[in-house]
DNA sequence: CACTTGACCTGTCCGC
DNA sequence: TGCGGACAGGTCAAGT
């Protein structure tokens, strides 16, 4: 998925887009699992509700409502989160309004009829077309004829409409670790967080959301190389100033990819529809055969700890 | 409890 | 050009 970078550069987007919008119509398209509880919760708490504002926490977004509920969303793999400001509104009270207008093919006639993507810059920033699409899984419609849809070509994302107060009672929320970008989260602490993963390997507990929050697969590599680490070495034998090395390469790599507006592969985009850019400064991610930037060894791509990992042999020890 | 593996899905790419 | 298998940025539920 996006990793924290990429989903707090969708929160930036959304919380200048969203709050102070009114949800007109919710709906769930095909497939319960991305909308699990879109039933009369939605007509009772979302429909009519204001959005307050947008929230982050790990990589899981949180957009609350003026109705004591929350939208809390996970985008996984390849979920999307994509704002279409309209070009136009529709007059109060016509036959066209009163329409429910939620039919994805009625929608899409909208779109063409003179819809604009707020914000769409160069073509090649984007990777959305025409919204709705065959990825479309739930569609938000605001009073003012604007909408978000969330895409998810791999269905393994969700959006669920909860109680704000039962949000910090999510098993998740309740396990996952500390921010990693706090300010008060120190070197210190992150090295003892991963001591309890003592017998396993530096990339597995790095991944792990309960020793840090929001460390993804781009990123876990990205660090471990600008820490020379080795993501093969069991964590029981890093040593307390490799620890500090990693806490600080960790921040100053994911402070980068916000500044860049996170990266993106295939499927990740912004709140606006645009992909990112930190898969430019990419030291070692995807960049397997070719020179590392330090040594200028050849980078190694292999499977570890269930997932891609790519590393420089010679310079990470 | 700590750790590993497979499952959840769809799409794409690569080798035969 | 078709087909099978591996793989894709994340978590869970099982298994040992």
């Amino acid at each position: 998925m996006p990793e924290l970078p990429e989903v707090e550069t969708v929160r930036r987007g959304l919380a200048e887009l969203l709050p102070g919008r009114i949800v007109k119509s919710a709906q769930a398209i095909d497939s319960p699992k991305s909308f699990p509880n879109a039933n009369e919760d939605v007509r009772q708490f979302l429909v009519g509700a204001k959005i307050l504002e947008v929230k982050r926490r790990a990589k899981v977004l949180l957009i609350e409502l003026d109705s004591k509920h929350s939208l809390v969303i996970h985008l996984k793999m390849t979920g999307q989160l994509v704002f279409v400001k309209e070009g136009h509104t529709p007059p109060l009270g016509s036959e066209v309004n009163s329409e429910p207008a939620l039919h994805p093919l009625k929608l899409a006639q909208d779109a063409r009829a003179g819809a604009q993507r707020f914000g769409a810059g160069h073509p090649n920033d984007s990777l959305v077309g025409e919204l709705p699409d065959k990825s479309t899984r739930v569609i938000i419609e605001f009073t003012d004829g604007s909408h978000l849809y969330f895409n998810d070509q791999r269905k393994f994302g969700w959006v669920k409409l909860m109680p704000t107060l039962e949000v910090p009672n999510i098993d998740f929320m309740k396990k996952v670790g500390p921010e990693p970008l706090e300010a008060d989260f120190t070197a210190e602490q992150f090295a003892e967080r991963f001591r309890r993963r003592a017998k396993t390997n530096i990339k597995a507990a790095f991944l792990d959301q309960t020793v840090v929050a929001g460390v993804g697969n781009i990123y876990a590599d990205e660090s471990l190389w600008g820490a020379k680490i080795d993501p093969r070495r069991l964590v029981g034998n890093v040593t307390e100033a490799e620890f500090h090395n990693l806490y600080h390469e960790l921040r100053i790599v994911m402070n980068l990819a916000i500044e860049k507006g996170g990266s993106t592969d295939k499927n990740y985009v912004n709140a606006e529809g645009k992909k990112g850019s930190y898969m430019d400064f990419a030291r070692v991610f995807r960049r397997e055969g070719r020179p590392c930037p330090r040594c200028g060894a050849t980078i190694l791509k292999i499977r570890h700890a269930g997932r891609g990992t790519h590393f420089c042999e010679n310079c990470q020890k």
